[in-house]
DNA sequence: ACTAATTGAACGAACGATCGTTCATATTTA
DNA sequence: TAAATATGAACGATCGTTCGTTCAATTAGT
């Protein structure tokens, strides 16, 4: 037990290797379209070791989804802050924007989604965290819609409860 | 050749049996958690029988996605009319939460966007279709917005590219 | 009108492939 | 050497699909 330190790091990056595989294969093909035996191929390791690191296939689909959660947490602060409601809505439209926009990231969430309206405890803290955002996000364009003055702010209201909802 | 229209009909009746079978084990289950038996089953014909009516699988799945996009349609019409945008802009707005707050066609649409963004030709109708309402529906904003006076336009814009988008 | 021939819907066993998972075994590390 | 880690063959289950067969409905022949 003198030196615990490299085997353990080496189990991490396994670990890290097979996140990054899921990741790739998960947004290529899906879920369920990727087998255990895809994910060690392209992790590098062999079929029975993915065993010694995820214990079943569902656990590494729900720490996907918890990776996923975590990036939109990123965009969850910004909306937290306190400055003007107009300019943090820029913000979080181009922060979204350029998240929606990869290809990768795109596939993932439609897979979690899809995985997590029919079983929800899978993707606990994906769905929850999009709540929490969809919440956040219509309190700022609420702020905005009581600064302007006129027109046709119904439209804005609801629009804003799609933007994240559909 | 006095009366041919009884096997047909049957068939037909059928074939529309089945179709009630996969969108509900569809919008249930997803496409990949659903056995050819579990529709078999849920229709109440045989498993092999179902391959008298449809090819494949996939046959079926597209079957579905082109059912989805007709519903999709009705819609899009509704964006076709001429008078004032901000009214048609309010009836799509109903419709389409209408629409998207029945839980299965919720799923069946996160089912088939997430299938769709993989393989495209399976979906076609379904993807063309959507991508056409986006058209139409930032047109409509689009003229709302030449209307209105002032302001947050851009974040509206922007606003209208995702309600169908994301 | 009666019968023989043809069709195609319906069935369910069976096929080969592949799935997630386990396990006995070999290799590497401390 | 003892323990941790890695391996891939093997397991039972299930998948989509095919197959030979049955049988009622339709058509053609007389």
């Amino acid at each position: 037990m003198v030196d615990s330190t490299t085997r353990e790091q080496s189990a991490k990056a396994r670990r890290e290797l097979l996140v990054a595989a899921a990741l790739h294969c998960f947004a290529e093909k899906g879920f369920h379209q990727t087998s255990m035996r895809d994910l060690a191929e392209r992790a590098g390791i062999s079929l029975g070791n993915v065993y010694n690191h995820f214990g079943s296939k569902t656990d590494l689909i729900r720490e996907i989804a918890r990776l996923e959660a975590d990036g939109l947490n990123f965009i969850y602060e910004e909306l937290n802050r306190l400055d003007d409601p107009a300019n943090t809505l820029d913000r979080f439209i181009v922060l979204y924007t350029q998240m929606c926009s990869d290809r990768g990231h795109a596939l993932l969430s439609a897979e979690i989604i899809s995985e997590g309206l029919r079983t929800p405890e899978i993707c606990e803290d994906f769905l929850c965290n999009r709540e929490v955002l969809i919440g956040r996000l219509s309190k700022i364009i609420g702020a905005l819609e009581r600064a302007s003055p006129s027109g046709h702010v119904l439209a804005e209201t609801e629009c804003a409860e799609f933007v994240l909802d559909v």
